[in-house]
DNA sequence: CTGAAAGCGCTTACAG
DNA sequence: CTGAAAGCGCTTACAG
């Protein structure tokens, strides 16, 4: 630390009273405990002339407690964790939690400073006694998830489980229960008179994938329109190189064809839906003229007027409200079972690259 | 905490070995004491078993360490944030220190628990011992940088300074200097044929508002092309309520007259570049045929295929790397005088809105 | 109404 | 080569 920082024990001394008495006082405890009122008031102004702040080192350390919440997003973009965080702030700030963002990088560690397998995120959070993890689940980092439960930290997923939650059975999740979304997703297009209707995924190892999938063909079949697996795509998950070109002779080849070409396409998720967006209308292919498109998440630049995009709305804000809750539920009562937290949103916006 | 952690002590016990040996040899300090083979073969092997993790928390109050950063950001949104982070960790991950992000929210304070004025976002940085904070600066927030400050905390400003530095004069800080930047904008414009060039920009109290403005002129001012007044427009900091609809007009109006519209738009940052795009475009005006738009930032969306916006790229990994070497800087020489970093960047990025 | 004492989990001179 | 002891800054029964 730069700067000599006051401590109880100073004020204690340029007081003559004890640390226990300033202690008593400077947590509020006073009346409780029967803290005169000249003396308590003496403490309080030397405490805010001198900008005495507590330890919070040294009160975890007895306490038993941090109060910090870690919150680990894949990455920073496209506003997602903004909103999220929206959410988890309303619950957490009022009670004197404190968020940590953390990004769930590819991080590098030295040998000599590694006690025990496992990811360097779940490290960090393990040494500094956090009470609980809100977490944008990724495969890669499920030793991480792993060494956090069995350490007996509470751990929320938001977004979507792991297709493989072996060994992570503990987790609880806050998720959204889309299937809904997409069934209105796909209605909107049979409304708006399309009936080839393509669906574009990608595998992110993360349940929603299948599910969202699931939910497209249910939709289809609701309405007797039979799948057609030449216009079922996925393409590579987040991280995954993606080579350009490939995807762009695919969309051209789905395309070539205007008797074989989908009228409609439905997106695992507003991402896809963006890239897809830039590719179809880069060779050509008039959106929604020839081909309407929809994402899921409703993401800020969906909005942009260049872009226009429509899509059903995640409910970003709520699902983080409901996953700070979820944590302090399992911090209160640590021994309870996971629990699993679906929220339902439908909410569909149209925009242009839907409206006829 | 949820269960019962191995300490050091729990495992000397074990052990039959003193507290002190087992902290040798978990801080990799064996050779240098002496520890035998044996001893700290034994200690390592169950120190992996029960899963220590050494207590940051008891670890930083006895060495007045704690290796946390924190990183304020006005918001997560547009991209921003992210790139900074990976400048950030780049340096910080390999040693040791843990980059805590926060979001720079409007926060609701108990009034029992505050003891000093200033936010409650300083607060828990006090109270917490963070070492050092990296911050995108905001005027509402003064107080909490002079809190800082005055606690002897180094604060790094990053992207920008506030217009009035009165009492946080000690900050260092890293930004662009895009006074070239600028300038080869204004030239790019010009060299594409346009010379009715106009400025939109947004007032957020930070230095770099007047500083683009003024280059802006300079750049003008040195191909002889006088600064029309009309064609310049400082629209709301963020924020602030934004009334579409006048703004909306203003454009409109600007570009009634053919004659007296100008061919070019020079925005101050992407963000005010975006919004304009967008209002521009759903009046009918043609970009880049009437106008031409360059922004400044190249954040990601801007390369989206709908919105294809010119801009300059801003150096933001490297920012956060910088920023990060500051503030490293600073927490091994905390008596330092202020580091003041600019960096320069002037790549131009061409895109649809600037391309005839 | 206030103080002395123990303890949270670690580190680090200092003895032996 | 290993241990006993003090101390980091706080909180909280327990005395008085």
């Amino acid at each position: 630390m730069a700067k000599q920082r006051a401590t109880l024990v100073s004020i204690a001394k340029e007081l003559n009273l004890s640390p226990s008495t300033v202690s008593y006082v400077l947590r509020g405890r006073e009346k409780k405990v029967g803290i005169s009122k000249e003396t308590s008031a003496m403490v309080k102004e030397i405490a805010r002339k001198v900008g005495y702040v507590p330890n919070h080192l040294a009160r975890g350390l007895q306490g038993q407690r941090t109060h910090n919440i870690s919150v680990l997003f894949i990455s920073l973009k496209l506003g997602w964790s903004d909103l999220v965080m929206e959410g988890v702030e309303q619950i957490l700030d009022p009670l004197h939690y404190s968020p940590l963002i953390v990004r769930h990088g590819v991080k590098v560690t030295s040998p000599t400073d590694t006690y025990f397998s496992g990811g360097v995120q779940a490290e960090a959070i393990l040494k500094r006694r956090d009470e609980g993890v809100i977490c944008q689940p990724h495969l890669k980092f499920k030793d991480d998830y792993i060494s956090l439960l069995e350490a007996g930290v509470p751990v929320v997923f938001i977004g979507s489980l792991l297709n493989d939650m072996t060994n992570i059975e503990k987790a609880s999740s806050v998720t959204w229960n889309c299937d809904s979304a997409v069934k209105a997703a796909i209605e909107h297009l049979i409304d708006t008179g399309r009936r080839k209707i393509a669906f574009f995924g990608a595998k992110h190892n993360v349940q929603s994938d299948f599910a969202r999938y699931q939910a497209y063909e249910d939709a289809l079949r609701a309405h007797s329109i039979p799948v057609n697996p030449k216009w079922v795509v996925w393409g590579p998950g987040y991280q995954e190189t993606i080579d350009k070109t490939v995807q762009v002779e695919k969309v051209r080849e789905m395309f070539s064809n205007s008797t074989e070409a989908p009228d409609a396409i439905f997106a695992l998720n507003d991402s896809i839906a963006l890239s897809l967006l830039g590719i179809i209308e880069s060779i050509g292919i008039r959106v929604p003229e020839d081909v309407s498109i929809i994402g899921m998440g409703n993401l800020e630049v969906t909005g942009l007027h260049g872009i226009g995009l429509s899509t059903m709305e995640e409910p970003l804000v709520e699902m983080g409200k409901q996953a700070a809750e979820t944590l302090l539920e399992l911090i209160k009562n640590p021994l309870s079972e996971p629990i699993k937290k679906q929220i339902i949103c439908n909410k569909l916006i149209v925009r242009r690259t839907t409206l006829l």
